[in-house]
DNA sequence: TAATTATATGTAACTGGTTACGCAAAGATA
DNA sequence: TATCTTTGCGTAACCAGTTACATATAATTA
């Protein structure tokens, strides 16, 4: 098999590798979603499951669960809240908190959002497994422990 | 090992989990080099090693190489170039061609910077091993083979 | 209770990438 | 050779994320 100039430089490699993977499935996931659902973008799916499996959460939450910082999530819902899938309101015992939930056009589109987000699912399974997707967990603990930074930091002091 | 949300999502948090460690690794990266070369940015090291092997390249074939747009890879070699690291000049046997080489101060500088990217490297292998490099390269292959695009498209037409 | 500190949200400015477009040179074809 | 098509570069406009900052409320502590 032959191997491009990102792969043959091993682990000197892995971090543009990683980068040009998720840039390549980003764009490719936004073409899919143009074709399929005008009025919605990719990164909507989480969420959409996210909310459907909590309700409602405050945006920091949300933020955290999905592992953006807090502004990029308010654009994401301030999106979703212009084509009426979310809607926003004060947390009663805590004023400072802003609580999202799905509206009822959500709750009516999601049986069919979930037919294209199954047959993305069954494509996604083609080329990945499940054996990947444990050792991309491994890597992801690892670096929830100890970040790349962290490492780094460490490594200089011990000179 | 408690999972996160994405995690438990399977395959269907892939494209995301993918994302959010691409990102990780990027603003670590950003950090690192800030405390470590002033001067000089994570995703210039690529074309450092690229340059130093092939000696001179176009624009285009670098993003190729790199996989980058060509005007992004223009813009880093803009800023390499404002920095005195690279040089370009018009392909004699080409016009339309601008080729890139590195200067003589990236010459000098670069067997400095090869300690950093030492470094870097053997953190990385703290965290991620050959067989999730060999895994990850299975995946690139399938997707260059097919990419998720070509590969719903031809789902949707099976229906 | 008053003052301080911490947390939640929202906005602004920035960045590293993209696509879209225009122009010039090279290559292919009538 | 003259025209058409393709390729390569560069710029402009855009986009999705970030960090930095401001403001308001809640929690803690003197």
């Amino acid at each position: 098999m032959k191997k491009d100039f990102l792969q043959e430089l091993e682990y000197t490699g892995f971090t543009a590798r990683i980068k040009r993977l998720s840039d390549g499935l980003l764009y490719d996931a936004i073409n899919v979603y143009k074709n399929m659902d005008k009025e919605i973008e990719p990164n909507w799916h989480l969420v959409f499951l996210l909310l459907k499996e909590k309700g409602e959460m405050s945006v920091t939450e949300m933020a955290k669960q999905l592992g953006f910082s807090h502004p990029a999530l308010i654009k994401i819902a301030n999106k979703m809240k212009a084509k009426g899938y979310l809607e926003g309101f004060l947390d009663p015992k805590d004023s400072r908190r802003t609580l999202l939930r799905l509206t009822k056009k959500s709750i009516i589109e999601i049986p069919h959002l979930e037919q294209n987000w199954e047959l993305i699912q069954s494509v996604i399974q083609e080329f990945i497994d499940k054996e990947f997707l444990d050792k991309l967990t491994e890597v992801e603990n690892r670096l929830n422990e100890k970040s790349l930074l962290e490492r780094i930091n460490l490594k200089l002091e011990e000179k």
